[in-house]
RNA sequence: CCAGUCGGCCGGGCGGCCGCGAGGCUUUUUCAAGGCUUCGAGGAAAGUCCGGGCUCCAUGGAGAGACGGUGGCGGCUAACGGCCGCCGGGGGCGACCCCAGGGAAAGUGCCACAGAAAAGAUACCGCCGGGCAUCGCCCGGUAAGGGUGAAAAGGUGCGGCAAGAGCGCACCGCGUCGCUGGCAACAGUGAUGGCAGGGCAAACCCCGCCGGGAGCAAGACCGAAUAGGGAUGGCGCGCGCCGCAAGGCGCAGGAGGCUCCGCUCCAGCCGUCCGGGUUGGUUGCAGGAGGCUCGGCGCAAGCCGGGUCCCAGAUGAAUGGCCGCCACGUUCCGCCGCGAGGCGGGGCCAUACAGAACCCGGCUUACAGGCCGACUGGAUAU
RNA sequence: GGGGGCGUAGCCAAGUGGUUAAGGCCGGCUGCUCAUAACAGUCUUAUCGGGGGUUCGAGUCCCUCCGCCCCUA
């Protein structure tokens, strides 16, 4: 049903209506601390459990952190806004795999040339649907059974 | 044209594709989703240094004290430590700029080193007089000169004197008392004193004025979940002494958002009623000391009146991403020109500082580049 | 958002307004040792976070800016 949802969506535009939903709660970040996580030049990205109780289209949520290190205010929003943009012109490339991601921005996410940025999110995200898919097909049989 | 002073303003523009938040209208049978449309960061939104609005708590002594802030005078303001005007002092050739700028005869304290002496004065070298008399020593007078210091007990000149000294006089400074001008700070001026009263109050302090406390995560409401909390009414009141008893006297614990005094409340039992922390949502939450504009008053800050506009409301936190063109800037290369400069092409992710979080008035700090006005000192030309 | 505190040498730190700013660790050199450590001696290292003001004089007092830490949910 969201697979026709998702394929109708394609065929009216050039680009998918992707919706981003993004984490709230600091316990969904907390969950994602201590899970699998994939490296690029401008951010770490974090995997977390499968997405909650109502998941979007796609099946994926993202959750944003921006450190007071990073910068200042301006700098933080400037590199919020770019990854989200980034992940929403990835959107079209991501596996339909349901999680959450945690997106742990660097300083240099401010300078990245976009297209770049753009792959490295598809990169991270293929890669962590991969990895998680495999240890939870090991450790935690409960997760994919619900799928 | 060059150098400078002051005040005010702007701080990219247009367009394309794809998005985000909020409001309104609308479509589908509902849940929900879609469509159209309007609006969507700043001059500092920043730092949080002051002042208010608003909300809750307290509210008896319009108490006293402590603590904190503030400090020329007058005005503006809701208020201020802000702003305007004026006065005084200092700096600059000038436009103009800077100043916590009350009190040092209420008291306490400090003034290192140097110096004789650092504050009820004193005397190292000197100067003068007298005595003894071989260099010189002793006694007295003096504070003009030397020297020390950031600062040396009014300054300059003349007289005077043994040498000197406000000892006397003139001018300046200072104090006191008048007069004139000014709302006042203060200024001017006259008389008089005869030099007393060094500096530091961003040392303690004194004087005047101001300040109750906390903050929108204030506060109000709704729902879920849980059972330790709360409100109210009645009865009752800890310890000691006196008394047969009723009761009387004395002392004490906790709370009331700095302390004290005063005052009030509380402790245990029973009845009735309501549901806290926590989490989620709604509200507070944007029509305001509001913006723009016109007229009047005022030197100005500002005030009064008319017209007109509605102009951000997020909450892991919207206002963006990627492009094209233009303007401006900067830099490099080539060509032209003696030169100022001009033309063409390219680079700078081609824009500084920086993101509302309840709202206003200020202050302070950061800031690429640019515009406008007034004025000052030079230079040149007429 | 609100409240509180700190900043002195590479590190830890003392410092009533008054000479050239204590002390310890570290480091350099010398001695001792075959050598190292320990020990003894000796020496160096400070824009007192930046700027401005008050004062004759500021690490100290006042104003302002910067950086860091803690508390409050």
């Amino acid at each position: 049903m969201t697979d026709e949802k998702f394929q109708g969506g394609m065929a009216e535009k050039p680009s998918p209506p992707f919706q981003l939903v993004t984490l709230k709660k600091r316990a969904d970040f907390k969950a994602a601390a201590n899970g699998p996580r994939f490296s690029t030049p401008g951010f770490t990205m974090l995997r977390g459990p499968e997405a909650g109780a109502v998941p979007p289209a796609t099946g994926l949520r993202f959750g944003f952190t921006v450190t007071k290190k990073v910068g200042n205010a301006v700098e933080r929003n400037r590199i919020r806004r770019r990854l989200r943009e980034a992940v929403r012109a990835a959107a079209d490339r991501f596996p339909r795999h349901p999680m959450d991601l945690v997106i742990l921005a660097r300083r240099t996410a401010i300078e990245r040339d976009f297209p770049d940025l753009v792959a490295d999110i598809a990169r991270a995200v293929d890669a962590l649907a991969r990895r998680g898919a495999h240890k939870s097909r090991s450790s935690a049989a409960g997760e994919v059974s619900e799928n």
